[in-house]
RNA sequence: GGGCGGAUAGCUCAGUUGGGAGAGCGCGGCCCUUACAAGGCUGAGGUCACAGGUUCAAUCCCUGUUCCGCCUACCA
């Protein structure tokens, strides 16, 4: 009826089937429910999942089909990232293995090209999704170019345009030369390499010797318009306002004063490269010069470099090495490191290159960033972040917005090639628009002479607006309304800046609300070794292969299980496969209980039943325990703590425990007995599938599904099953403590057991001598004990005398002895208590001290001097037993 | 340059208001006990990086040091 292990794969993809076919994970636009939302951080079209999606997919279906089974109207809104760069990189690779390219196909033929791409490749990482079990609401799925995504992307373009927060002009901004667009100062990743720093000799006009610069990029010195000193630097105060003739090129530039240069570094004098350097930019427009661009935009050298034009920019570094060199005005070179920025799409060292682009003016809208998250509306957890967060807000800069590649939103901008009026010339004949106009709206010049801007938006720019977007913005749709703000925001800290700030920016600039109450930070997976993965390295986990080995269940549940809040989780395949134990004792365990149902038994919520056993209560006090713990660290993101909670109790507790006293109920003559171990099987099973099932749904449905029916009376699946609740189970205190005994006895005999390494073959009498009060919860249970400690005939009084020939283990209220007729070493026995013996006094003499510490009885809390002093007379107590048995050995000896 | 995080059992890591440390894997021993050998029972193993300070009491709070990782920056 029910397998002897279990088999994911034949179970998985007919339930998530089952699950969808039956629409659960579907949201209500309106519904009486409170609302939960999760926008999905929407992947790559291009990417295929990684395990780090794994571990953000995982978080945020075990919070949404927590609050699902919680009795919320949970959305979890799926969708894809266009990803501008990398798709285009793409399917141009692809192009060129067809031995085509995009200049070939012109802009739409290419743009076409890139949509079949998409259609064919990019709902891989969706079916991905799918197959981790993910319960996204897959008929709200959104792409970033969506019709609606886009006339969201113009609506904000324009309004920001309109309020002048969108500005374009020529500034100095990171360019990819291989990738042929600019980045934004995010995009672009900083290394440390071994470099050189250059000291070149720059002689004056006069002939009057030279002023010497260091620079790392001496190919730059051909775009030259200055040298810069401090204007308080003295060496250099009588050379302000000389000209100095630039080597090689021969072009006469000024030695100006900027308070930017400082003069601790190199010789204090710098060359001046305006198009090429954002500093120099800055120095040039205070002071006037001119801006020569001696790079195109392929990272070769252009007209504007004599003699080098057409080189590449590295190649031409060289040879003007060389070229100074021979000319006697190379006075040094010094190794140096410098930090290089690489292009994070292709690693390319990113130039800075001066060009006319579009820009956001940050500053305004992150002030009122910084403020939602100063005073708590949005929470950011773990809390660490938050510095990171304000630091990178505060210090904002103007973000560059245009790209110059094909796929993405195109800018939605035109310009009249006319300009027919005045009107139309005071405008530049720049026209902003949410729709391609069909006419100058100054000039009234035709469509055709309206040329829209080539540009497409920086992909960070969709995605920023993607909470309410997605949600149907900027129309004032009822998804809006039910789920705008989201509550919660789960990502990665290597996109805090990239996109978490930008929506929180955008989202309250247009819609006037944060976009997420909660963003929870989870760990970066790196591999065994604690490196970071990727392709290059050869160290990725793909986590289908996982799953196709493992069990979506199990794999799942290793990522949570250590995915600590703030920690970085090294990820190994031996892990999973130690989860996937535990999904097989989960099975077992299911199975073993179900085996043991038979047609006569009533299935009753175990609140009806009367005569409930002692190991009944205890368990069902443990589960109280475990499902407020449960509860509690979801509401907390202690995501971590929950699995481990969950596994501690599932199987050592209801396992190893439980379910060997139930079974002395089950095959036992009493039919109540049975009957409350039965249900009370039963409801703990249940109880444990539904904590379960958020971390891992397929196993718990499977053998939810396979509980008899009454169980199942309330709900056809258990995704939409309710989630326990503190209250569906019975501290029981008492219970607890008596178990506590009860456990206590069985492992001082099986620790003797194990000690003297008595087989289980064996068998054993035990003796317990006792207080009055422990006798009768000790004869009460001794069925459990003859059980679980395999023995056979217990004695238990106060007046118990120790055979001559036993071990003994002693517990607080209780001396055990265990008689070993035949194979008893005395002397073996007398080294194992004196060790023991030793072992204690450490632990007691610790407290010795502190007791005896005056100032510790006078300041501590009551409650902790008084633990310490029952702790510490329990030692001597029990220290003074064994001395009382080790004596008494001792005298038998002889 | 600025900032953040880590250092706990052989390995990987938990440890939430400071009261003398836990798990998983691995290792030793005994077991195929009828749910599970992907298992059961049991045991060994730790001056909680180092040095100071606060406190009756510090793995935990403060300061400094060393090593490792990360983020950030207009270090020409």
């Amino acid at each position: 009826m029910i397998e002897k292990s279990y088999n994911p794969k034949e179970v998985e993809e007919k339930l998530y089937n089952f699950w969808i076919e039956n629409g659960y994970f579907r949201a209500e636009s309106r519904s009486e429910k409170p609302p939960y939302c999760i926008v999905i951080p929407p992947p790559n079209i291009t990417g295929s999942l990684h395990i780090g999606h794994a571990l953000d997919a995982t978080v945020q279906d075990i919070l949404i089909r927590w609050k699902r089974m919680s009795g919320f109207n949970a959305l979890w809104l799926p969708g894809t990232d266009h990803a501008g760069i990398a798709t285009q990189n793409v399917v141009e690779k692809e192009l060129k293995r067809q031995g085509l390219d995009r200049g070939k196909l012109g802009r739409d033929g290419f743009i076409k090209k890139v949509w079949e791409w998409k259609e064919e490749y990019g709902g891989k990482i969706i079916y991905q999704l799918k197959r981790l079990g993910a319960s996204c609401d897959w008929g709200r799925e959104r792409f970033t170019l969506d019709e609606g995504l886009s006339m969201a992307v113009r609506e904000v373009f324009v309004r920001l345009y309109e309020e002048g927060l969108i500005y374009r002009g020529d500034y100095i901004i990171n360019w990819c030369p291989r990738c042929h667009t600019a980045i934004s100062d995010l995009e672009v990743e900083h290394e440390e390499h071994r470099g050189k720093l250059y000291y070149l000799k720059y002689p004056f006009k006069d002939g009057r010797g030279y002023v010497i610069v260091a620079t790392t990029r001496p190919e730059t010195m051909l775009g030259d318009t200055a040298v810069a000193v401090n204007p308080d630097d003295n060496r250099y105060k009588n050379i302000v306002g000389k000209i100095v003739r630039l080597p090689i090129l021969n072009r006469e530039i000024p030695v100006i004063a900027d308070e930017l240069i400082d003069p601790s570094f190199g010789t204090g004098a710098v060359k001046v490269t305006p198009a090429h350097d954002p500093n120099d930019f800055e120095i040039a427009r205070r002071h006037g010069l001119s801006f020569i661009k001696i790079m195109t935009g392929d990272g070769r050298m252009s007209e504007e470099a004599g003699h080098y034009k057409g080189q590449d920019r590295f190649k031409c570094r060289e040879n003007v090495i060389k070229d100074l060199k021979k000319l006697g005005l190379l006075s040094d070179i010094k190794d140096h490191i410098i930090s290089l920025g690489q292009c994070y799409r292709c690693n390319t060292v990113v130039e800075p290159y001066l060009s006319k682009q579009w820009f956001v003016k940050t500053k305004p809208l992150a002030e009122d960033a910084i403020r939602a998250v100063m005073d708590g509306r949005i929470n950011i957890i773990p809390s660490g972040w938050r510095n990171s967060y304000f630091d990178w807000m505060e210090n904002i800069k103007d973000w560059c917005i245009s790209r110059q590649i094909w796929w993405g939103h195109r800018i939605p901008v035109w310009y009249c090639q006319k300009m027919q009026n005045a009107k139309c010339k005071m405008q530049n004949g720049v026209i902003v628009s949410r729709d391609a106009p069909t006419a100058c709206p100054y000039c009234d010049a035709e469509a055709a002479a309206l040329k829209q801007d080539e540009d497409v938006l920086d992909t960070w720019f969709s995605s920023a607006l993607w909470p309410f977007s997605t949600l149907g913005w900027p129309d004032k749709t009822q998804d809006l309304k039910t789920f705008y703000p989201t509550n919660v925001l789960v990502t990665g800290f290597d996109i805090l800046f990239f996109w978490v700030a930008r929506m929180v920016m955008i989202g309250l600039k247009f819609t006037g609300e944060i976009p997420f109450k909660d963003v929870y930070i989870h760990a970066l997976i790196r591999d065994a070794l604690g490196q970071k993965m990727s392709k290059s390295k050869g160290n990725v986990v793909d986590p289908i292969e996982m799953i196709e080995t493992y069990g979506a269940d199990a794999f799942r549940f290793t990522l949570t299980a250590f995915a600590a809040q703030g920690r970085d989780v090294k990820f190994a395949v031996d892990k999973v496969e130690g989860y996937r134990h535990f999904i097989n004792k989960i099975w077992n365990a299911a199975r073993f209980i179900l085996i043991n149902i038979t047609e006569e038994d009533e299935i009753k919520p175990v609140k009806e039943i009367s005569c409930l056993s002692l190991a009944d209560r205890w368990i069902l006090s443990r589960l109280s325990g475990v499902i407020s713990d449960v509860n509690k660290s979801l509401e907390e993101y202690r995501f971590n703590d929950s699995a481990n909670i969950l596994y501690q109790f599932i199987w050592h507790e209801f396992c190893d425990w439980y379910l060997e006293m139930a079974k002395s109920s089950l095959y036992g003559d009493d039919k109540k007995t049975r009957h409350a171990a039965i249900n009370t099987l039963l409801h703990t099973l249940e109880m444990s599938l539904s904590l379960l099932h958020p971390f891992m749904p397929y196993i718990t449905e499977k053998l939810w599904q396979s509980l008899p029916a009454p169980r199942r009376a309330v709900s056809k699946s258990l995704c939409i099953h309710p989630y326990p609740r503190a209250e569906d189970s019975i501290k029981d205190e008492n219970a607890e403590g008596k178990m506590n005994t009860i456990m206590d006895a069985i492992t001082g005999i099986r620790t003797i057991r194990g000690e003297l390494n008595l087989s289980p073959s064996i068998e054993l009498k035990a003796m317990i001598k006792t207080t009055n009060g422990t006798k009768d919860i000790l004869n009460e249970n001794i069925v459990y004990i003859s059980k679980l400690a395999r023995v056979k005939g217990i004695e238990i009084g106060e007046d118990i005398k120790k055979p001559d020939d036993a071990a003994i283990a002693v517990k607080p209220t209780m001396e055990i002895f265990v008689p070993l007729k035949g194979f008893f070493d005395a002397d073996a026995e007398i080294k194992r208590l004196e060790k023991e013996i030793l072992k204690i006094e450490e632990s007691a003499s610790f407290i010795r001290k502190k007791l005896a510490n005056r100032e510790f009885i006078g300041k501590a809390p009551k409650t902790v001097v008084e633990e310490n002093n029952t702790k510490y007379e329990e030692f001597i107590e029990k220290i003074q037993k064994i001395q009382e048995n080790i004596e008494k050995l001792k005298q038998w000896r002889k």
